[in-house]
DNA sequence: CATGAATGAGGCTTCATTCAT
DNA sequence: TATGAATGAAGCCTCATTCAT
C-alpha cells in the first residue's frame, strides 16, 4: 500500500516492495502472476478496509438529524479517517489519478462497487425519512457524493485539486469550515420545502 | 500530445516522442532541459488551445436564456469539443490522472488558473443578471462546475469515471441527457425563487 | 513430452510442467535429481514407445517384395506415426535439435541405439535376401537411412528442414509422392543389377 | 557469433555478448529492436562468410576431373573451413538446432537460400558436363549434399550426431577417409553408366 | 511421499540524459 | 542547431532448486 499509494501502478516498484518488505523479488510472484494482479489486490483491500471503517464510523453518528447535519459528521469523520490512514489515502488516490484504461477498470470498478454499496441504501433512507425532498434527483445526490469523497480525502494533500476554498494543507478541523460550506451550497438540491 | 496523453507523464515516453516526431532524441533537449519542462509545455499549449476555442464558442451561444439552459448549451459545446479532439481530451486525462505532486502542480495551476478564469466573471455575470440567485454560493458553484468539467470530458472516454449515469462509451448526442440531467439536478444550487 | 516436445531442454521449464500435471513443483525432485535427469527419462521414454510402435508396424508389412517397396511402406508409416503422435514427434525434434553437447549426448546416444539395433538387422537381412547389392555399403546406407528418419519426422511440422521438396505442412498423404522420389534417387545405392 | 554459436538462441545471453564485448548491455538495442532481431543479424552474416569463403574455395578446385572426386575435394575443404572457422560452426550449429519454429524460419531460409544458390547450378553444371548421370534426380541429391554439409560440419564437434562412422572428435585429415566412404557410397545414385 | 513458499540470480528490455560530431 | 550512439540503472518477470512441514 504504501509504494502504490505514493506512486502508483506504473511508477510503483516491485523491486522497492520487495525490498522494503524484506523478502526476495521472486517471492512477490508466488501470490500474484504478475504486476496488475497485485496492484488489483492492493487495491481491493484498500476499499474494503475503507469502507469496513466507514461503515463502523457511520453507524455511531447520531441518525436523528437533518440530513445535512448527518452528512456533515459522516463528511467530517471521512476527512479524519484519511488524515489518519495515510497508507489507505495513498492507495484511493492511486486508484483515482490512474490514467491507463486497462489498469483503471480494474481497481476503479471494486471500489465504486463499495462507495455506491453505502451512498445509494442511504440516500433512499434519508428521502423516505422526508429529510431529502421527495423530488430531489437521487442519481445526481449519488454522483456529487461519489465526487465529494475522494475530493475531500486528497485535496489536502494533493496540489491543484481544489483551487477555490484552498483545501490543501488543511487539517481536517481547518477542513470543517469548507465542508460546511459544501453542504450549505448543495443543500437545496436535497432540502425539503419548508 | 499524443504520447503524453495516452500514457501520462511517467509512462510516456521521450524516445516515443522523438521517433513518432522524425527528430532525433537529443533534438529534443535542445529546447527543454529534461522531460518535466517539455511535460509543462505541452500541458500548457494544450490548456490554452482548450481554453481559447470554448471562449471562441462561448461567444457564440445565445446569451438571452435562462442560466441552466445557457450552462446546457456549454456542456454540450464542451462535450463535443472533447470528442472532436482526442489530443487536447488525452492531455486533459494526463493532468488530472497526475499522481506525482512535484509534476501535478506544476501543470494543474496552469489548468486551474484558465478554467477559473472563465467560470468566475461568468457566474458574476449571469448572477447580476439575476438569473443566479443572490445568496447563492458562488465559490460551491464554482467548484461544482469545476468537477464537472473533467467528469463530462473523461467518463465517456475512460472507465470507471461514472458508474451512475453510464456516460462510458456514449457519443455527444447520447451523453445530452445526462448533461441535461446533471444540471436540471443542481438547479436548486442557483435557481432564483419563482 | 509436451514440454519438452515444444520448447526443448532449456526452455522448457519445469514450473510449467508441474503446473499442467497438477502436481507441486517439488514433487518432480522425488524422482529426478534435476532438470537434466526429468528430460533423460522423458527422452528414454519417448525413444522407447516409438521403437516398440515401428517394430510392430514393420512386422506387418509384407516382407515378400523389393526392398524399395518395402523401405517405402516402412515409410510411409513412419510418416503417419509421426503425424499422429506429436508428443512423440515433439521429443523427437526436441533431442534433435539440442544444442547443448551435455544435454545432446545424455539423449542421443538412447535414440540412436534404439534406430540401430532396427536398422543394422535389417539392412543385414535384405542384403542376405539379395535384395541388396552384396557390394553395397551398409554403413553409408545406414547413415542414409538414420538420417532419412527425423527428416521425414520433422520436415512436415518445421520451417526451413526441406527448402527442396516443400514437405512442409502437407498431410502424411502428400507426402507419399516425394518419400517415392527419396527412396527412388536413393535406389542406386543398394539396387542389385538386374 | 561467439555467444549465440555456444549457446543458441535462447540460452544465448545478451548481457554475455555486452559483457565480453565491453559495451553497455543497452547499446546493442541502438542496432536491434530486440534479441531475436540481433540473432537473425548474427545468422546472416555468418551464413555470407560461409558461403563467400567456400565460394572463394570451390573456384581454386581442380574442375577437370570426376564429379566425385570433385565432390570429396570440396567436402574436405569444408571440414578444413569448419575447422578453422569455430565461431562460423557455432552459428552453424545454432540455426540447425534451433527448435523454436518461429526463430527457426527466420535464419534457417537464409542459410539455405545461400546453399541452394550454390548447389544447384553446380549439380546441373556437372550433369551437362556428363558427369552426373542424365536420368539423376538433381532434387535428390540436392537434398543429400544439403543434409552432408551440416554433417560433416558439426559431427565431428557434437556428441551423437554420427554414431556409425565415430566422426566426432576426427581432425579434418581423419575425416577424410569417411567422406570417401561416403561419397562412393553415394556414388551410384550419380554415376554415369560405364 | 507430497507439498509449495522462498530464494536470488539472471533473463530481456526501456529509459532519460549526455556529448562528441 | 541537429544528431544519434552510448550509457547504466532500473524495470518486470522466470527459473531450477531447496526444505520445513
Amino acid at each position: 500500500m504504501k509504494e502504490f499509494g505514493e506512486h502508483g501502478y506504473s511508477t510503483g516498484s516491485l523491486n522497492t516492495i520487495a525490498r522494503e518488505a524484506g523478502i526476495a523479488k521472486g517471492s512477490l510472484f508466488q501470490y500474484f502472476n504478475d504486476k496488475l494482479e497485485f496492484f488489483a489486490f492492493v487495491c481491493d483491500e484498500a476499499s474494503r478496509r475503507i469502507r469496513e471503517e466507514m461503515e463502523r464510523r457511520m453507524a455511531a453518528i447520531d441518525f436523528d438529524q437533518q440530513f445535512d447535519e448527518w452528512l456533515f459528521d459522516v463528511m467530517c469523520d471521512w476527512s479524519e479517517y484519511m488524515e489518519a490512514h495515510p497508507l489507505e489515502r495513498g492507495v484511493t488516490a492511486a486508484t483515482n489519478f490512474e490514467l491507463d484504461n486497462s489498469v483503471r477498470s480494474v481497481v476503479r470498478d471494486t471500489a465504486n462497487q463499495h462507495y455506491l454499496q453505502v451512498i445509494h441504501p442511504t440516500l433512499q433512507l434519508w428521502q423516505e425519512k422526508g429529510q431529502i425532498r421527495a423530488d430531489a434527483d437521487l442519481e445526481v445526490l449519488a454522483t456529487t457524493i461519489l465526487a465529494l469523497l475522494p475530493f475531500l480525502a486528497l485535496a489536502p494533500y494533493y496540489d491543484g485539486l481544489d483551487p477555490i476554498h484552498g483545501l490543501r494543507g488543511r487539517t481536517p478541523a481547518q477542513q470543517r469550515p469548507v465542508i460546511r460550506q459544501l453542504i450549505a451550497g448543495y443543500r437545496p438540491m436535497f432540502a425539503p420545502e419548508k
